[in-house]
RNA sequence: GCCGCGGUGGCGGAAUGGUAUACGCGACGGUCUCAAACACCGUUGUUCGCAAGGACUUGAGGGUUCGAGUCCCUCCCGCGGCACCA
């Protein structure tokens, strides 16, 4: 029977808004669970339908926590300082704030036509000053630290817009905006020393639950690899005519390797451009041709040096090097295909155990030997290396010459040099401007502002000058969880006592796509706070999982440009919340990608309005058969919710409405555990039917239904009976009957006993409840 | 190239080494209707057979096992991450 969800839905809602039930309590004798899902960023577009996916389901999850007697906190922000407000405020000439403003009010509108059960009253938005305020006073504990420190670093430039541009604004080395090919240039930017916590955030991923895959990210992308540093000598030309000079004049190329063990086979040593450089500029003379291959390499982009399937190109340095374990003479190369910024800048290459040192050599004719291998210790001992870790993970470049986030709270003086804005004068607050565009030097828009700029020196009183650069949007989203357990604390980021009794968060939802930065920046940060004393946990989340991507039906992504995007509004007007809500945990399994498919959804739709129809038909005696069928649900969508497998749930769910409409009837009872179950996916239409059934409480604060497990063990079951492995009959037994009651009815099948006429059985395989085979 | 995940009906997908294809969609047939939609009932992996029943079937090919979608080996394809990190 189809309901009206439009008008049962508001119902709902209202009431919710009125009665609060989705309130954490911050004392409670309950058992306190946190979850947290990654809050928007409130974009133009309004909510894609992959927001519900990921809210929908840990609803589900709170919403059986709070019927399991815990007190939840699940809550909601905004992450909402970022490049496409501020470019739409370029274009319109609106003020970023108006425009953030309009957007949470139309994600927080749509969020709540899902009866999602967030904690309103939590609401955090990083854009707030009162939020920002305490973002800057942590950038600020870096500072003081230590961990955050200014250092040059290239920049995206756009030689025709003359702008800095974010990675994100870089498409294939090209201006996103038009088109131009990117240059480099050199910037002075505020770095974090994330890299410092590289073997903790590594190693803590054994304290944690992440999925597999998440924590495997991890550490691939901090890329720890042991190794040593050995020493090659430079062969001094003047050596040889005048040995005297010898131990004078030593000169070494420090190389780094994860295989000591293969030096024996280190038939040359090849040196980054970049290493190049620095010994042209410490007075090393090297030929036209290796400085025009240093340049060239220079000014071409990383990306374009490591490009796929590029031919690896090279310039001999002119000079040798020693391999000091046989100390055999080798030549010394520059090449692009060895980084500056890894390990020492320089390799020692072994084309005999190495591809691309092999490849190299096969291009310039370099010798290529084989040598036998040398245990790692002992390698490093005689050639005095040194054993050392290197990652491939780089400090955080924590700058953007941008307007639309959060000002660094510096000030610079000529006296002082950089000092923090006292903690008294927080938050430093994006003053308006006219223009939010950045200055045709790159500097933020900040940058023209002077009054802004100008200011005292918070040591001395002297001139000063305030730091322009914002924060990346990574900064706000590194610390959220935090607020959202004492969103209106005024003197604090969040109280200790608070933090004590909601951290760690207990389950952690969001999208792969933030499993490398957001994830670590925010465990990096956290751990930042622990060693300052300032949260009670090393790791921030105890446990992690990931969603899948809403495909277009087509399987494609979903993009305007394709116009195959899906509009909730339209779906929760047309169809209803829950059934959005209940089709999106069951167009497949959580974790993987699943195209979007409406007559999926119609189905969806069609079930609840299956539940309708049975609560109309409510009564009839007691229903064994249903009673199991009901014990068996309960059970399955306990577990699945827990194994966040919603989709198998929801099939369950349907099996059970089967076997109710099936009956003809169902005994209010069951239909009220029923109910139950069926509330974390589909609330509305679940609290309008327990109202119906006259009860007068809320759902929510109901408990989840238990089981009789005698319910869940049928008392006769379908036996497969095989003969040599293959099925050919089927019969009725009690689940436990041992082999000697099976076997003889077995036989006796019809169909079996024609198979089994005239074979010699020579074994049987039983299995209580499942199968029996007769091999012959 | 390396790492990870996956490949099951017409489609989305189920399946602790034990009756493959649950659940949903679609399709077909029926009931209701003047008719259609909705709803409800039934059928629906392929194939041989009137039927009883049989053969085949989880990307391909081998193997282990009484028994393999599931475990092992070789290969093909798709998706995701990293990508000259020494």
């Amino acid at each position: 029977m189809a309901y009206n969800h439009k008008q049962l839905e508001k119902k709902w809602q209202e009431k919710w808004e009125k009665e609060e039930p989705w309130k954490a309590e911050d004392q409670s004798t309950k058992p306190k669970f946190y979850c947290l899902v990654e809050f928007p960023y409130p974009s133009g577009a309004g909510l894609h339908v992959g927001h519900p996916r990921s809210y929908s389901a840990l609803d589900a999850v709170v919403r059986k926590r709070r019927m399991e007697g815990f007190n939840v906190l699940y809550p909601i922000g905004w992450d909402a300082f970022g490049l496409p407000t501020e470019n739409y405020a370029i274009k319109t000439g609106r003020k970023p704030q108006e425009i953030t403003n309009e957007n949470t009010d139309t994600f927080r509108r749509q969020l709540k036509a899902l009866g999602l059960s967030f904690d309103w009253s939590r609401e955090v938005n990083t854009t707030d000053p009162a939020y920002y305020k305490w973002t800057q006073w942590m950038f600020l504990e870096f500072f003081k630290a230590g961990l955050a420190y200014k250092a040059k670093t290239m920049i995206n430039w756009c030689p025709k817009d003359k702008i800095g541009l974010a990675n994100e604004e870089v498409v294939q080395g090209c201006c996103e905006r038009c088109g131009t090919t990117v240059e480099k240039r050199e910037k002075e930017q505020w770095m974090i020393a994330i890299t410092k916590y590289a073997d903790r955030l590594i190693d803590d991923l054994k304290t944690v639950n992440y999925l597999p895959k998440i924590a495997k990210q991890q550490e691939d992308w901090i890329g720890r690899s042991e190794g040593a540093e050995i020493n090659f000598e430079i062969r001094n030309p003047k050596s040889e005519t005048n040995p005297k000079e010898e131990s004078a004049k030593k000169h070494f190329v420090k190389v780094f390797t994860t295989r000591p063990d293969t030096i024996d086979g280190a038939t040359f040593v090849v040196i980054s451009p970049e290493l190049a450089k620095t010994w042209m500029d410490i007075g090393w003379q090297a030929s036209d041709e290796v400085r025009a291959y240093v340049d060239s390499a220079l000014k071409r982009e990383e990306a374009d040096r490591t490009a796929e399937g590029k031919e690896k190109t090279g310039v001999d340095a002119g000079i040798k090097a020693i391999n000091p374990f046989n100390q055999e003479e080798v030549a010394v190369w520059v090449a692009d295909y060895v980084l500056g910024h890894y390990g020492t800048g320089a390799i020692m290459a072994v084309p005999q155990h190495d591809e691309r040192d092999r490849e190299f050599a096969d291009a310039f004719g370099l010798p290529i030997v084989d040598r036998p291998l040398i245990a790692f210790d002992e390698a490093v001992a005689k050639v005095g290396g040194v054993k050392t870790t290197k990652y491939k993970l780089r400090d955080w470049v924590f700058s953007r010459q941008r307007y639309w986030g959060e000002p660094i709270p510096l000030v610079h003086c000529e006296e002082h040099g950089w000092v923090a804005v006292p903690e008294s004068e927080l938050p430093v607050v994006l003053p308006p401007v006219e223009k939010y565009e950045p200055t045709d030097n790159g500097e933020s828009p900040l940058a023209e502002i002077a009054e802004f700029v100008n200011t005292q020196c918070p040591t001395c009183g002297g001139p000063a000058k305030r730091e322009t650069d914002t924060m990346p949007n990574w900064a706000g989203s590194s610390w959220y969880f935090l607020r959202y357990i004492d969103p209106q604390n005024d003197q604090q980021f969040a109280s200790a006592e608070k933090l004590k009794h909601w951290m760690p968060i207990d389950l952690y939802n969001g999208g792969m796509e933030h499993t490398t930065l957001h994830l670590l920046y925010s465990r990096f940060w956290n751990k930042f706070l622990f060693d300052k004393g300032l949260v009670p946990t090393s790791e921030p989340y105890a446990r992690r999982h990931s969603h899948g991507l809403v495909m277009a039906e087509d399987g494609t992504k979903m993009s305007k440009s394709k116009g195959n995007v899906i509009n909730p509004d339209e779906i929760v007007e047309q169809y209803g919340a829950d059934a959005l809500r209940t089709y999106i945990m069951f167009m497949g399994p959580f974790e993987e990608p699943v195209p979007w498919s409406t007559n999926g959804l119609i189905g969806v739709r069609r079930f609840l309005d299956k539940v309708m129809t049975m609560s109309e038909k409510i009564g009839g005696g007691p229903n064994v058969e249903l009673a199991r069928v009901m014990a068996k649900t309960i059970k399955k969508i306990g577990d699945d919710i827990e194994a966040m497998k919603f989709n198998t749930a929801i099939a369950q769910l349907m099996i059970c409405v089967n076997a109710m409409q099936d009956a003809g009837a169902v005994s209010s009872e069951l239909f009220a555990s029923f109910l139950k179950v069926l509330f974390p996916f589909a609330p509305h239409i679940a609290s309008e039917l327990w109202e119906k059934t006259g009860y007068t409480t809320l759902l929510d604060t109901e408990s989840w239904p238990t089981y009789d497990p005698a319910l869940i063990v049928d008392d006769v079951v379908t036996l497969a009976v095989q003969v040599a492995g293959k099925l050919r009959g089927t019969i009725q037994v009690a689940p436990t009957a041992e082999q000697t009651e099976v076997e003889p009815p077995a036989r006796a099948e019809e169909n079996v006993a024609k198979w089994l006429e005239g074979q010699e059985v020579k074994k049987v395989v039983y299995v209580p409840g499942r199968m029996i085979n007769f091999v012959i």
